[in-house]
RNA sequence: GGGCGAAUAGCUCAGCGGAAGAGCGUCGCCCUUACAAGGCGGUGGUCGCAGGUUCGAACCCUGCUUCGCCUACCA
C-alpha cells in the first residue's frame, strides 16, 4: 500500500481477535522470524528456557517469553542477526509424576503394571499434545521464535549431545558411579538430587531409649526422633569430650528389641547438650550416622527397601510394615519391654520430595556421579571475571554462594523416561562399559552377557547442554560458531541452581566458553494478594484466557478436568465469577512490561491487564483519528520539508514540540530496555503516547486538520494542514516502531495502514528501531510548550474550583508581559479551546473594570498570573482561603531556604549552582508570595 | 542455624545525596464529532522506628521492629 489517501474503516474500539491471526500468518509466511546463521551481521541470540512438556503455559512463562521477545525483536530492528532459540523439555521425574497419576487415577495401575514399553508409549503420546499446545501458545503470543530451528530434549540430536557428554565426562573421570548416601522418594521409587527435597519443620517427637550394656551393668540413653531405624543401628555414638561418657567407649550395648551387640563410640559429632548427648547409629538410613559410620568403619544394614517398608534383617514381625507403621509398633513394644524413656513433642526437619510430596528416605545405594568442583570451579571464576553478569545483581551472590559450596552432582534416576544411561555391565567379569553407541560385547572380557544401565539421566543434564546441544554440538557447526554464546539468558531466579549453574558448568567445560553474557532474572508472577500461583490454590491465569477471555464456566470445566480441589474451585469462582474479558496479547504483553520493575515479585490482576489494554485502544483511536485526517497527504512531499533544516524551522511551536518529545522518549525507550528495565520502557513509551501526543499534540492539530466537505482551503491553510499531517502521521509511524517490541500485533495493523514514504520494508518487524535525532530536539519549543499548558492547566483548574461548567466559555485574563505575553497572544486560540476561556492577554489589569471586582487568581511563577473573574453571589472566604493554603506553602518554602542562605557552611561547602539555584529559587517563591498576597488584598477590596 | 532482601499516597510500585513521583483507586464536573476501554479538575505522604555521617539524607552508615524469600545433616 502507498501513499496519498487512507479510508477510515477502522471501528471505534479495537479487536485484536481480527488483527491478530492475520499478522501472525504474515509474519510466519515471510519467515520474518528466521535468523540466518551464515548472515553478515552481528548476531544477537537468545535461547528460550525450554517449557516442560507436563501441560501449557502459565503466565509466569508469558511474562519471561515477553522479555525475551521485546529484547529480541528490539535487537533485530536495531539492525542484529536477531536468533530465538525455541524448544521444549522432556521434563523425566515432573511427567513420570503426572501420568502416574493419571495411571492410577484411570486404570489403577502403576508404571510397573504397564511395563516400561507400553509406559514410554503414552509419555511419548502426551508429550506430543503438551508440545503443540506449548507451541501454540508461544505463536499465539507472537513471539517471534525462529521456528525452523525447534528442538526437543529428547530428539535424536540431543540424545546424541548427551551421550556425547556423557562418554566424555565418564573419560576424564568427572562422571563415576559410587554407593553414597542418597535421598530416595519411595512414591516415585527414584532417587532425586538435594535440590529436589524441600526441607519444612514438621511436630515430632524426641523419644529417649534405653540400650541395656551387653555386661548388665546398667544402661545409656539415646535420643531419637526416628525410633523405627533403631533396627538398623550398629552402634551409640558420644561425644569423647563428654564426662558423663568418658570410660564407657567402646563397651557393647544390646541393642532392644534385636539380638545384636553393638559398640559404643566416641565421635565428634553428637552435642552433649543435646538430649541425652548419645546418639544411636544407623549408617544406611541417615547422612550423618553414614559419616559416623565412614570414621569408625561401622557396618551398613539397611531395613527399609525401595518402597519406604521395613525389610530383613529387621525381626520377621516388622517386615512389611511402612515406616509409619513400624514406628508405632516399635515405640509400642520398647515401651511394653521397659526400654522407652522421656518421649518429647519436637520439630523435625523433615524432607519430601518436590515432585511426589512423599516423605524422602536417606539410603546408601549405588548412583552415577558428576564430580562437581572442578566444573565449579570454572563457573564461579567465570562470573568472578564478569564473562557472564546477573541483571539484578544481587543474584550474583545466590549464585557464588551455591557454587562455592557445591556437593557432587547424583544424575541417574530410576525412571523410564528419559536418556537411558550409556552403560553397560558385565556379568561375566563385573565390568562396566560406557561408550557412544551400543556395545556388543564387554570392554574387559568380551563377553557378550552385557546389559544395559536400566536407569535413566536427571532431567536437568540434558538442560545443561542445552545453549549449545541445539546449535548442533558435538558438531562444529556455523550455527554454533555465529550464536554461542548467547547474548542473554532470560529465566526465573527459582532455577539458578538447577539450571544456570549447570549450564555454566557444562558450557565452559564442553566450549570453553561461557553459555551467555548475561543472566536476567524475572520476578515471580503472583496473583493479586502476592499468593503464588498454583493450581491447587486455582489462583492461577493461562495466559491465552486473558488474550481471548474466558467464561467462568470454561474455567470451571478445565478445572474439573484438571482434577483440582473444591478450593481451587471456590477460588475461581470468587476471582473470576464474571470470566475474564478478551485483552488481546499486545494488551497483557504491554501489562507484563509495565509492571516488570525490579522487585522479587509481580502482583498480577486481571483489573490491571484492562488499564493496558485501554491504553491499546487509546492508541488504536488516536490512530484512527489520524487516518480520518490524512487525506490529500503525501509523505514524500513531508519528508523533503522536513530533511532540511529550514524545512524544520518553518514548523509550528507544538509540531516542533512534540518532534522534540519523540527524540526524548525514543533515547528513554532505548537506554532502558539497555539496562533491561522493562517497567521504564514501558512506562515511557504510556506516558507520550497518551499524555503529550494524545491530550496535547492531537488537541492542537484538530483545528489544523479539520476541512469542511466541499470547501476548499487557501494555499497557506492548505500547507499548514499538510505540515500538521505530516508530524502527526511521523510521530504515529515511529510510535509504532518504538512500541513494537512490546505490542507487536496492533503496532503492525495500524502501521501498515499509515501513509508513509515508499522506500520503507513490507514489515514494520524489519523496519529500523528508532534512534534520538538531535536535529529535532528542540529545548525552546519545549519551553514554550510548557508554558502554553501551565496556561491552560491553570484555567481550567480556576473553572473547576468555582463551579463553571467545562463546556461554559469564561472570560480570564493573563497577567504577563514581554517575550512569554508575545508567545500567548500567538497561542491564543490554541489556548482558548484547550480550557474554554476567552482569554485577554495584559501586563497590567488595573485600567480593566472585568478583572478588579472579584477574581479568583493561580499565581503560575512570578512572571505569570490568571485572573478569572467571579460571579458577586461567589463566596469570596472559599477564595481566600484557597489562597491563604498557598501562601503558607511558598512561605514554608521560603523558610526552607533562607535558613539554608542563612548557613555560612552550605554556602562555602555546597556547589555553587546548587548555592545559585536555591538563591534563585528564593526570589521565585518570594515573587509568588507576595503576588499572592495582593490577590487577598483584592479580594478584601471586593 | 546461616544468608539475602523489603518497609515511600488507600493499593501496586518508581525514585537511592541537593525542591516527594507514576499507574490504579477515590471525590467532583462533563456523552466537547479519535477514544465513556473517554475528557477535565481535585484529594491524598513527619518516605517503618531510633541514632550517626554530611552544609544538606527517602537516599549513605549503625542498631531496632515488622514482613518476605533462599539455604542447612542437630539426633
Amino acid at each position: 500500500m502507498r501513499a496519498v489517501t487512507t479510508s477510515s474503516a477502522l471501528s471505534k474500539q479495537y479487536d485484536p481477535s481480527d488483527v491478530e491471526p492475520r499478522w501472525l500468518r504474515f509474519w510466519l509466511e515471510n519467515g520474518f522470524f528466521h535468523a540466518d546463521e551464515a548472515a553478515p551481521t552481528v548476531p544477537y541470540s537468545i535461547t528460550l528456557p525450554p517449557p516442560n512438556v507436563t501441560g501449557s503455559l502459565h503466565i509466569g512463562h508469558a511474562l519471561g517469553s515477553t522479555m525475551q521477545d521485546i529484547l529480541v525483536r528490539w535487537k533485530r530492528m536495531q539492525g542484529f542477526n536477531s536468533m530465538w532459540m525455541p524448544g521444549i523439555d522432556h521434563a523425566s521425574i515432573a511427567v513420570h509424576v503426572l501420568l502416574e497419576k493419571d495411571l492410577k487415577r484411570r486404570e489403577n495401575k502403576t508404571r510397573f503394571d504397564l511395563g516400561r514399553e507400553e509406559f514410554l508409549k503414552k509419555a511419548w503420546a502426551w508429550k506430543e499434545k503438551s508440545g503443540n499446545r506449548i507451541s501454540e501458545q508461544e505463536k499465539l503470543m507472537g513471539f517471534s521464535l525462529d521456528w525452523q530451528r525447534e528442538r526437543f530434549t529428547m530428539d535424536e540430536k540431543s540424545n546424541g549431545a548427551v551421550t556425547e557428554a556423557f562418554v566424555r565426562l565418564y573419560e576424564e573421570g568427572l562422571i563415576f558411579r559410587a554407593k553414597r548416601m542418597i535421598n530416595w522418594d519411595p512414591a516415585s521409587e527414584t532417587v532425586v538430587s538435594d535440590l529436589e527435597v524441600d526441607t519444612v519443620d514438621e511436630n515430632g517427637s524426641l523419644w529417649e531409649i534405653k540400650y541395656p550394656f551387653a555386661d548388665g551393668t546398667g544402661e545409656i540413653i539415646v535420643a531419637t526422633t526416628r525410633p523405627e531405624t533403631m533396627l538398623g543401628d550398629t552402634a551409640v555414638a558420644v561425644n569423647p569430650k563428654d564426662e558423663r561418657y568418658k570410660g564407657m567407649h567402646g563397651k557393647l550395648v544390646t541393642l532392644p528389641l534385636t539380638d545384636r551387640q553393638i559398640p559404643i563410640v566416641a565421635d565428634e559429632w553428637p552435642d552433649p547438650e543435646f538430649g541425652s548427648g548419645a546418639v544411636k547409629v544407623t549408617p544406611a538410613h541417615d547422612p550423618n550416622d553414614y559419616e559416623i559410620g565412614q570414621r569408625h568403619k561401622l557396618e551398613a544394614i539397611q531395613v527399609i527397601d525401595s518402597k519406604g517398608k521395613m525389610m530383613a534383617p529387621s525381626p520377621a514381625k516388622y517386615v512389611g510394615m511402612t515406616v509409619d507403621q513400624a514406628r508405632k509398633a516399635i515405640v509400642a513394644d520398647l515401651e511394653a519391654a521397659g526400654f522407652l524413656g522421656e518421649v518429647k513433642p519436637h520439630k523435625v526437619p523433615r524432607g519430601r520430595s518436590q515432585r511426589s510430596g512423599a516423605v524422602i528416605e536417606p539410603m546408601l545405594m549405588d548412583q552415577w556421579w558428576v564430580k562437581a568442583a572442578p566444573l565449579a570451579e570454572k563457573a564461579a571464576k567465570a562470573v568472578e571475571d564478569g564473562k557472564t553478569k546477573f541483571v539484578p545483581e544481587l543474584w550474583t551472590k545466590t549464585y557464588m554462594h551455591w557454587m562455592t559450596n557445591i556437593r557432587d552432582w547424583c544424575i541417574s534416576r530410576q525412571l523410564w523416561w528419559g536418556h537411558r544411561i550409556p552403560a553397560w555391565y558385565c556379568s561375566a567379569c563385573n565390568a562396566t562399559t560406557v561408550q557412544r553407541t551400543p556395545p556388543t560385547a564387554c570392554s574387559k572380557c568380551q563377553s557378550a552377557e552385557i546389559k544395559q544401565d536400566e536407569d535413566v539421566l536427571d532431567t536437568w543434564f540434558s538442560s545443561g547442554l542445552w545453549p549449545f546441544s541445539t546449535l548442533g554440538w558435538p558438531e562444529k557447526t556455523r550455527a554454533l560458531s555465529t550464536f554461542y554464546p548467547n547474548n542473554v539468558l532470560v529465566t526465573g531466579p527459582d532455577i539458578i541452581f538447577f539450571w544456570v549453574a549447570r549450564m555454566m558448568m557444562m558450557g565452559l567445560h564442553f566450549t570453553g566458553k561461557v553459555p551467555f553474557r548475561t543472566v536476567y532474572l524475572t520476578s515471580i508472577v503472583t496473583d493479586e494478594n502476592g499468593d503464588k500461583m498454583s493450581k491447587m490454590k486455582g489462583n492461577v491465569i493461562d495466559p491465552l484466557d486473558v488474550v481471548y477471555g474466558a467464561t467462568l464456566e470454561s474455567l470451571l470445566a478445565r478445572a474439573d478436568a484438571e482434577n483440582a480441589p473444591e478450593a481451587a474451585v471456590k477460588t475461581i469462582k470468587k476471582n473470576f465469577g464474571k470470566g475474564i474479558p478478551a485483552m488481546g496479547a499486545d494488551a497483557l504483553r504491554f501489562a507484563l512490561a509495565a509492571l516488570n520493575t525490579s522487585g522479587r515479585y509481580i502482583r498480577l490482576s486481571i483489573e490491571r491487564v484492562e488499564g493496558y489494554r485501554n491504553f491499546i485502544n487509546k492508541l488504536w483511536n488516536a490512530s484512527r483519528f489520524a487516518l480520518m485526517n490524512l487525506d490529500g497527504y503525501d509523505p514524500d512531499r513531508f519528508e523533503a520539508q522536513i530533511t532540511t533544516p529550514a524545512g524544520r524551522a518553518a514548523l509550528g511551536m507544538p509540531e516542533r514540540w512534540i518532534l522534540s518529545r519523540l527524540q526524548a522518549v525514543s533515547q528513554d525507550v532505548d537506554a532502558a530496555l539497555e539496562a533491561f528495565r522493562f517497567a521504564d520502557a514501558a512506562n515511557a513509551i504510556y506516558h507520550f503516547v497518551w499524555h503529550e501526543l494524545c491530550d496535547w499534540y492531537i488537541e492542537l492539530a484538530k483545528p489544523h486538520l479539520h476541512q469542511q466537505e466541499g470547501v476548499e482551503l487557501d494555499a497557506p491553510r492548505a500547507a499548514r494542514r499538510h505540515v500538521v499531517q505530516g508530524v502527526l502521521a511521523t510521530a504515529l509511524e515511529t510510535t509504532m516502531r518504538l512500541l513494537h517490541p512490546f505490542a507487536p500485533y496492533v503496532t503492525e495493523e495500524i502501521w501498515q495502514k499509515l501513509p508513509k514514504p515508499p522506500q520503507l520494508p513490507g514489515s514494520l518487524m524489519i523496519t529500523v528501531f528508532p534512534r534520538a535525532d538531535q536535529a529535532f530536539v528542540d529545548k525552546t519549543a519545549e519551553a514554550e510548550m510548557k508554558l502554553l499548558q501551565d496556561v491552560a492547566v491553570g484555567c481550567r483548574m480556576l473553572k473547576a474550583t468555582y463551579g463553571f461548567a467545562p463546556a461554559q466559555s469564561i472570560s480570564v485574563g493573563v497577567r504577563v508581559s514581554g517575550p512569554k505575553a508575545e508567545l500567548l497572544e500567538r497561542f491564543r486560540e490554541p489556548i482558548e479551546r484547550a480550557a474554554r476561556v476567552k482569554m485577554t492577554v495584559a501586563a497590567n489589569f488595573d485600567a480593566n473594570a472585568e478583572f478588579t471586582g472579584l477574581v479568583g487568581k493561580e499565581v503560575l511563577n512570578s512572571e505569570v498570573e490568571i485572573l478569572m473573574p467571579l460571579p458577586k453571589d461567589i463566596d469570596a472566604k472559599a477564595e481566600v482561603a484557597r489562597i491563604t493554603k498557598d501562601i503558607a506553602k511558598a512561605e514554608k518554602e521560603i523558610g526552607g531556604i533562607e535558613k539554608k542562605l542563612a548557613n555560612a557552611d552550605f554556602l562555602s561547602r555546597a556547589p555553587e549552582d546548587i548555592v545559585a539555584e536555591q538563591r534563585a529559587r528564593l526570589a521565585e517563591e518570594q515573587a509568588r508570595k507576595s503576588r499572592l498576597a495582593d490577590a487577598i488584598a483584592t479580594l478584601a477590596k471586593a
